[in-house]
DNA sequence: ATGACCTGATACGTCGGAGGTCTTGAGCGA
DNA sequence: TCGCTCAAGACCTCCGACGTATCAGGTCAT
């Protein structure tokens, strides 16, 4: 195994181990790579792909930390994997969302506040009649983001972000917006929002069903 | 911006663009840093950032290759990530896990094969009376991966296998060896696998869920 | 006394070059 | 034809130097 990969290893296990704790600031770059025993240059190596994933927060002129850990930092990194899947595994991708959501709306059903209610509400409200596609990825995500949230899950929360991130979303509703899905859509907004405002946790689950079968019976149509 | 993120990006968008497709051959170090004008060493640290999460294969003497880009091996990085967690959050990743191998499972029971099911006997056969903890881990991930496997998604696949990993099966049966669950688990086992031979899509749902459920509630009262 | 500003120390960022190691494939001999 | 040798190519590791950003402490004007 390189040395690199071993620094990497290393670095995760102090960090497993409870050895460096969230927050907690390395050794400088150079004692840390005197004391893992490998040169800087290939300590560097692994402190950035440890950065890349979120493990790590690397600040110039100040010193490299250990971020939070938090579920959510940690699975931010999955959208950027996510970009690299090409349009023939959306639909995959969009069944898992399929199972995930309905439930996670279900569950926002007994948690949701009042405020987050009437926030989603004029969310809705404000996008005008003829809404340009940024608009409408903005929106969507917006929408189901402050939902699954109110799911309490922040690891659900995190994933769904990851997995229908804003590049996914994009390409479906570019393609969504050239057919007649946009009034659909948005009306089933309306109605998930309603469930949810009904406290009715098999309601919203329901129309969550529905909301993303829909795309996805349209998508499954066009490719 | 740093070079270095300068120089993810750019690989990343040749990726996502289809400038490189996958299985491709990335230009030597020295001519893609020159490309990209950047010192060969702030390069290396991009391209090992990308290899850590899957995207490029680096094999010394020969090349840097993209990968198959498959959600399998992207989400291989999930269980990485995944073992950065700590105690606190595992009762969140495993609400995940109860809301998609239920899911999965009942997937499972319309398209498993006879000879998978078989497998699957066989594997649960094999464990004798007094398992060790290392082969109840194994057997357990080997039992779910291959149900999972069986519902057609791969990354839905992909994701449990990332969401539950080793690690955290782990810490789980090794608390759970403590206690008389063992032999409650490996019955609920072969409840799922029961309902699984006789196509019964809902019955498998609800041990499934009943079996990650039992485990969550363990959990709980333990924490 | 308080605030803004300056400055030095510190730590990360980038670079170029020098060897080392591994893989591959062409070339050679049995 | 098969197996071996070996040289070219590509990645691996390291070193030393310099650039740049941040922070803390001191200085000076208010």
């Amino acid at each position: 195994m390189a040395v690199t990969d071993e620094a990497i290893e290393k670095i995760k296990d102090m960090i497993v181990s409870g050895a460096l704790r969230p927050g907690d600031r390395l050794p400088k770059e150079s004692e840390l790579a005197a004391d893992l025993g490998l040169s800087r240059n290939s300590l560097r190596e692994a402190v950035r792909a440890l950065s890349l994933i979120r493990i790590l927060d690397v600040r110039q002129g100040d010193g490299t930390y250990v971020t939070s850990l938090d579920p959510q930092l940690l699975l931010e990194a999955l959208s950027f994997v996510v970009d690299f899947h090409r349009d023939d595994t959306v639909l995959e991708f969009l069944a898992v969302r399929r199972i995930l959501e309905p439930a996670a709306t279900a569950m926002a059903a007994l948690r949701i506040s009042e405020q987050q209610l009437d926030a989603l509400t004029a969310q809705l409200d404000k996008l005008g009649d003829d809404p340009s596609v940024e608009d409408l990825v903005a929106c969507d995500l917006e929408f189901h983001r402050g939902i699954v949230q109110s799911s309490g899950n922040s690891v659900l929360c995190s994933l769904l972000d990851g997995l229908s991130g804003p590049t996914t979303r994009a390409r479906i509703w570019r393609g969504l917006t050239q057919e007649d899905a946009v009034g659909r859509t948005l009306r089933e907004h309306r109605a998930i929002l309603a469930a949810l405002r009904d406290r009715d946790a098999e309601a919203a689950r329901s129309w969550a069903t529905v909301h993303i079968a829909s795309v996805e019976q349209w998508l499954r149509s066009t490719l």
